[in-house]
DNA sequence: GCCGTTTTCGGCCCGACTGTTTTCAGTCG
């Protein structure tokens, strides 16, 4: 699958363009069709066999015309040509923060400065003297911004970032008095990833919010400070910017600081067309505000419905809001039971009645115990007798513990020649059965899918856990199939799990939305290994959520007779 | 380079903050 190299390609043709300084618009075209390609779930060489290329959003004849020469030749004309004009060095100058196009063109043309080394050398050695525009402050600026860049810079995952901005919130409300303060950006959109943290405020005393933001514990650098902005760099090298609105804003600067900047863009072309404008203090026509108290009548006034900040990410959101088919996206209020949850058997942390007990405190009605099977021996997986033993335990425990069903389950391998670590006939006793692949990752891509997909073939098999196998920022994904994977479980009925746990996040949102666009059953489960990791619910719903899925696409959103019959109705699908 | 419920050509989002400069360009989100 190519969509990612091109995506790099063209986001690297942008940057070239932008170091030459020619059209924006170019620039932001060739990065709106590195996005396009990111967001692809589908291979880029399929669609191309297809003739769609030119279907996807972002991808015009000329960008078309250029996927087709790198898909034929393996080379692209404009690629090498942009590589060629601009040093790489260059390119990484404009990623320190703080340092533009301009600036790395002025030090290029003036200093022959080509690289980072170069120009922290440059610095220190007192090159720029007498440069116009390069005060004692820009350059102190520079030296921070390559250190920054040294330490800085990688995202971090939500489940770290979100514990993060509720202390930083919690402190500032202490400092001074807030009204509202909440996180906005990447993180109310619920990204699995987040580059830096927004919070949005609203108050009275701007600055005095600001000053005392830029004076939390927390804080390593002030970037900046302004009446209503304040930008800073904490002790753990990530960036948080604080933006303080008045209440009659609120609703307008929430939306613009949400973003995603291409969503907020669509917004405000949709504004001008109307002969509208729209900032973070409201909507806007001529001179007078005529909406920004809530987010509700800023999208109301502009003809859309509203979007729900998961679903913004100019994935085609705009147009279904304003043909009022967004998804009635499934809430963690619709989820009747967790599907897979480890024990002490395995490698879980507390004992099966814990585990029911948490999940019962959770409000949910039923809860599959979902213990490793043999072949995961690093985690105590069960062997056939012990697994009959554990039903004689839950058996007792259905009898000891009321108002939520215990199904027995497992979470079996699916070992590296694709056959399963149980026998049908002992599959068959168990409610519910998820299948994974814990072992022989760097298989080829043929033998590794071959595996996943007899797994799915399997009449007793109802779920595939963590499909692609990701850790995200440590682990790639293995090399799968996963469009195939997701056609045969669309065929069968076999559910694809939507992990929970904030390192996986596997399936991720894209290929979600991939699956509901083919018809796939989801289940949405945590993967728990101790009760506090039931919580982790909230990431698996907003990774379901930002990929459109609905309560009707999710399994476990079903009363326990609706979960018994698709139980049910998935082993007859298989069987034709 | 993309794109069309005013457009197949002529548009293309909008504002805050910084640093150094005497009125604004560059950068960022």
């Amino acid at each position: 699958m190519k969509n990612r190299e091109l995506a790099m390609i063209f986001e690297k043709i942008a940057d070239c363009l932008e170091f030459k300084g020619e059209s924006q618009f170019r620039i932001i075209a060739y990065r709106r069709a590195a996005r396009a390609m990111q967001d692809l779930a589908e291979d880029v060489e399929e669609l191309l066999k297809q003739n769609k290329l030119k279907d996807i959003a972002g991808i015009g004849a000329a960008t078309a015309e250029k996927i087709e020469e790198y898909l034929a030749t393996g080379t692209m004309q404009r690629y090498e040509e942009a590589r060629k004009a601009v040093p790489d060095g260059l390119v990484e100058m404009m990623r320190i923060p703080g340092m533009g196009p301009k600036t790395v063109k002025l030090l290029y043309d003036k200093l022959k400065i080509n690289s980072v080394a170069d120009l922290e050398a440059a610095v220190k050695e007192g090159r720029m003297k007498g440069l116009r525009g390069f005060g004692p402050k820009k350059l102190e600026n520079i030296l921070r911004g390559i250190s920054l860049m040294k330490t800085a810079g990688k995202r971090i995952r939500l489940g770290v970032a979100l514990p993060l901005v509720e202390s930083i919130i919690d402190a500032l409300r202490t400092k001074v008095p807030v009204a509202q303060c909440l996180p906005a950006g990447s993180l109310r959109r619920m990204r699995e990833t987040i580059g830096d943290i927004d919070i949005l405020a609203t108050g009275v005393n701007g600055p005095e919010i600001v000053n005392a933001f830029t004076k939390l514990p927390q804080v390593r650098y002030v970037l900046a400070e302004g009446d209503t902005k304040g930008s800073v760099i904490t002790g753990e090298g990530l960036q948080v910017d604080l933006r303080v609105v008045a209440e009659e804003s609120y609703g307008a600067a929430l939306q613009y600081f949400t973003g995603s900047k291409d969503h907020n863009i669509r917004l405000r072309e949709i504004a001008r067309k109307k002969h509208l404008k729209v900032n973070e203090y409201g909507v806007f026509r001529g001179e007078k505000s005529i909406a920004g108290k809530t987010e509700e009548e800023v999208y109301k006034i502009l003809g859309l419905d509203w979007v729900p900040p998961v679903l913004r990410e100019d994935r085609g959101e705009i147009d279904a809001a304003r043909e009022g088919r967004l998804p009635a996206i499934v809430e963690q209020s619709d989820i009747q039971g967790d599907l897979h949850v480890h024990s002490k058997w395995s490698d879980g942390k507390a004992t099966i009645e814990r585990m029911v007990l948490a999940a019962k405190e959770m409000g949910y009605k039923y809860v599959a115990i979902t213990d490793h099977s043999y072949s995961t021996t690093i985690a105590k997986g069960l062997t056939v007798e012990r697994l009959h033993k554990q039903i004689e335990e839950i058996e007792k425990l259905r009898k000891k513990i009321h108002g939520i069903e215990i199904l027995t389950s497992t979470e079996m391998d699916i070992k590296p020649d694709g056959s399963l670590d149980f026998p049908d006939d002992v599959l068959e006793e168990l409610d519910v059965v998820t299948a994974s692949v814990h072992s022989a990752f760097k298989q080829d891509r043929s033998r590794l899918t071959a595996r996943v997909l007899a797994a799915a073939e399997n009449p007793n098999v109802d779920i595939i856990a963590h499909l692609t196998g990701r850790l995200i920022g440590e682990r790639e994904p293995y090399d799968i199939d996963v469009e195939a994977v997701m056609k045969k479980a669309a065929d069968t009925g076999t559910a694809i799990e939507v992990n929970a746990q904030w390192e996986r996040l596997d399936i991720d949102d894209v290929n979600c939305r991939r699956a509901v666009d083919l018809g796939v059953n989801l289940v949405i489960s945590t993967d728990s290994h101790n009760p506090s990791h039931l919580q982790y619910m909230r990431f698996g719903i907003a990774t379901a959520q930002r990929g459109w899925a609905a309560k009707e696409n999710v399994m476990n959103t079903r009363s326990i007779s609706g979960l018994r019959e698709w139980l049910s109705r998935a082993h007859v699908g298989a069987a034709r």
